[in-house]
DNA sequence: AACCTTTTTGCGACTCAATTGCATCTACGA
DNA sequence: TCGTAGATGCAATTGAGTCGCAAAAAGGTT
């Protein structure tokens, strides 16, 4: 909980410049607010914050949301409740984000936790899942997803 | 692809008497489907399946499902597409699964492989996920799930 | 600064998996 | 055979996410 969304704009702007897409008011709000969340939101965790200092769209925030995550600032995570959670890149602030790639980041190689109580995802950047799996024969790996459940410190 | 949907109602019909609970036409057809397929079924390929032999109405799948799951007899798998997909678990048949679980069987800790072609998911019950994670302090583990992308051995 | 072209945004309608409420039905123990 | 807890059918509803299109920027150019 590191709550300074304000603080976080001129940084955002900045992240967004870096890209050499167009840098907008929505953009600016919706990389804010991630910026300023230590957990993964969900698009309505997202459509909240941003409302509390803009009039934007749902749709919009859906598709920044996504555009965030085709430039490699954002990656989206899968949860149990069919809703998606997105949170920043790992060095999303610093590195000027390569161009759009399918997926996930390149780098984002990380497992996931989510606590049973309070809901809360977190992505866990020291936990590299060096899996060495053994695939059944003529099965292909090109993505990994390692997710946890459990009890979060706060909630224990 | 095991397609042998009429040989399984024995066999269904045998393990849910088992859980002591109602043995009803829908669990039995339900059942009887996810013992005839090798790979994982969302409720539409269930309900398509179910079609065939009997009249069952779609929520009805979708509880029969939602039970199954219940009396750790199947558990389910989250698909990027939102959608739930059902598996049996591992020894399913054999054992008299026990009471109702809270979450996923107990005993369910293998990886998933969904096929980034023909979208088919997998069980690899080979797969331990032996994760010796380090996550912060205070957490604490009660499930990890394993999900694999790629090419599978049709598709490769 | 006015202009042009390309994106992006807002808004309404829409999709679709999954859920809920409730009346009716049924599996199975007594 | 009965009684009843539990299961089913049906219609309505929820809710995340998507689509199409016209209006509104962003940012480069003159
Ligand atoms: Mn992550
Ligand atoms: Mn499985
Ligand atoms: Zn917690
Ligand atoms: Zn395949």
């Amino acid at each position: 909980m590191k709550l300074a969304y304000l603080a976080k704009i001129p940084q955002a702007q900045a992240a967004l410049r870096a890209t050499g897409e167009r840098v907008t008011e929505p953009r600016v709000a919706v990389l804010a607010t991630l910026l300023s969340s230590d957990h993964a939101m969900s698009h309505l965790d997202v459509a909240a914050m941003v409302a509390k200092h803009h009039t934007i769209d749902r749709v919009t925030v859906y598709r920044v949301l996504d555009w965030l995550v085709g430039v490699s600032i954002a990656h989206r995570i899968a949860g149990d409740d069919r809703v998606w959670r997105f949170m920043l890149n790992p060095q999303a602030s610093a590195q000027g984000a390569g161009k759009k790639t399918a997926h996930h980041a390149p780098s984002h190689a990380h497992a996931h936790f989510t606590c049973n109580t309070c809901g809360q995802t977190f992505c866990l950047d020291k936990v590299q899942p060096k899996m060495n799996v053994k695939l059944p024969t003529g099965f292909r790996t090109t993505e990994v997803d390692l997710k946890i459940r459990g009890l979060c410190a706060e909630c224990k």
